[in-house]
DNA sequence: TATCATTATGTAAGCGCTTGCATTCTTATA
DNA sequence: TATAAGAATGCAAGCGCTTACATAATGATA
């Protein structure tokens, strides 16, 4: 019964006495075929197993209904959700997402831009604004439509549909700083490729210099994406002379790691150590202690994104970008500077 | 300068006076193209800024180098995990990964498989091997070779690459019951259309009935993946009257959702009540109290499916199956009951 | 230098679909 | 019943590539 090779409009044609255009029309404009060859169109399409073929279809047509989404990596889930929210608006409206990622390297992500353009996608989802210009280039050659999401900035080149990272960073080190504390500490997440952690380190900055602080009374360091790390990067800090009473981190998961690692050399949180965190992910509110954050509209970004990214599509306005609003979520880990320090 | 239609093969055929035979021969097989036309090809297509047509090398070639994976959930570290590692292997291989989720749903993953393969996939990874026999059939008469992974089941239907679900949550319920537990509790993630978490929840009952112990000795709860139904899913069976000491829980997440509740109950643990987990997530070791819990391979279950996949696409041997070993990990919230419970 | 095996390139026929244009049916209208 | 408008269908030319097969160029050998 099986037949090794898949079957084609042709089939389909051979077996309804009808031409492969009626197949065609039947089945992309079913209402421009008759409602009797229509049936028995549908009936042949059933029984052989027909399934049009993706590329043949992309081909002709020049047009693929897809939109590909590069994203620095898919294990985090920080990108999970907001992705989630972007495929389901895309899914609405009849179109696929191809996801590729790019492991945070510029020339990986340059390709991967390359190879879904090179597969038909019709509009991309990119993260950030970090690239090469001739990635753009590129892009506005092949006049491809894009936004840039999970961050921000305000000037015109691009249409961002995201938050303002370092508007947000200077607000939650604004917090920490009217709360006394004159000696910062930060865990970035690494900066290289990575526009959201830079702004957010400039966030902090804006804040201190706003409170004239100086060099000497902050201290940055860089960590990736875990719990170790962090907790390597709190004591590189702990050890050095600054002596900071609150630690600001770029994410939420360096901050479990940094609470980790503090509860491990006996410190309290936060009446030793204030620690922040960034991104609010789902285990942030039941860890000890519950972790005061900025809060991101993942979900309303994803949608958004794909909403701006579909009208670009149709009309060819650029002037669409969106800034959405992060807020902080007070929990026990900052307070303060207590206990004398 | 912007062209607004991509350059063909065609283009850099008429700027270097070759034909497109010879440009398509340099790109795919570089050694059978003289040294000078490849130079003065390669040169033609920079800076033409040419990018083959995927779709039209998919339709002409009749293979895509392309693999695909149909994953219940994108946003599940569980997955992002084993994917990842999936995804490394072939990259290494020249062969590019397509992931399509289906939300757990069988219709919407019977789609995304005829899609993927629509697409040109020359061949899958696949979660479980719960389906109808209608995909197996129509993956069959397309001759598409796959992989399950995520489960290990003794039969020889299909080529699995995974660990056994069932045999692993026998032995830690196993010894769950060795330390002298009578009551047991479980809470397992969601049964429909997902035959580990079934295949978790058969394991207990196996390891129940060698204990000789009844229905009325045990309780079993679903909650979907997330801390606050595991908290409900806690409330419910603690409010049944088997009163259980012990709680084994079918993944990390909802263990941790577990404790949490059970520690706003004022309830301590391991002492007045037992919980474990399965997945061992990162978090599970630094969360209070570290849980303890079923170890995957992940990573390597995720290399030897994309190394298995690879070997069925050159032979079309189907004998390739391979079970992987799982691990309990001792940590603090599992003891004997105590408290006089 | 003639001969033959290699190597390099060209020719052209598809791959399975869409779509503009041409043709044939229907159906309503006069 | 003749006629025109509109609906339904067919024809055939691509879409941008790969790949047998054919041909031409290049060397090695005698």
């Amino acid at each position: 019964m099986a037949q090794n090779t898949a079957p084609t409009l042709e089939d389909v044609a051979l077996r309804t006495g009808v031409s492969t255009a009626t197949i065609s029309r039947c089945l992309n404009s079913p209402d421009r075929v008759s409602e009797k060859t229509r049936v028995r169109i549908l009936e042949a399409v059933k029984e052989l197993g027909y399934t049009p073929n993706f590329n043949a279809k992309a081909l002709a047509a020049k047009r693929t209904n897809t939109v590909g989404a590069v994203i620095p990596t898919m294990s985090n889930a920080i990108f999970a959700l907001g992705l989630q929210a972007f495929q389901e608006t895309l899914t609405e409206n009849g179109i696929t997402l191809l996801v590729a990622s790019s492991s945070f390297e510029r020339e990986a992500e340059a390709t991967q831009i390359r190879a879904l353009v090179a597969k038909g996608a019709d509009a991309l989802l990119l993260i950030g604004d970090e690239r090469d210009q001739e990635t753009y280039d590129f892009l506005q050659s092949r006049e491809i439509p894009y936004v840039i999401s999970w961050n921000y900035r305000a000037h015109k080149n691009h249409t961002f549909v995201g938050f303002n990272n370092r508007k947000a960073a200077y607000l939650i080190a604004k917090q920490v700083l009217n709360l006394g504390h004159k000696k910062i500490g930060m865990i970035s997440g690494v900066l290289s490729n990575n526009d959201r952690a830079f702004d957010r380190v400039q966030g902090v900055k804006d804040a201190m210099a706003e409170f004239s602080m100086i060099d000497s009374d902050f201290i940055c360091q860089e960590a990736s994406y875990n719990f170790d790390d962090a907790g390597h990067a709190l004591d590189t800090i702990l050890e050095s002379n600054i002596k900071p009473t609150a630690i600001i981190c770029g994410n939420d998961v360096l901050a479990i790691g940094a609470i980790t690692r503090a509860k491990a050399l006996g410190l309290n949180i936060p009446d030793d150590i204030s620690i922040t965190g960034f991104d609010d992910i789902e285990i942030s509110s039941i860890f000890t202690p519950p972790i005061t954050t900025v809060s991101v509209p993942h979900t309303t970004m994803g949608r958004k994104a794909a909403e701006t990214l579909l009208e670009m599509m149709h009309s060819d306005d650029r002037n669409l970008s969106l800034e959405l609003e992060t807020s902080i979520i007070n929990r026990g880990s900052l307070s303060a500077p207590r206990n004398g320090r």
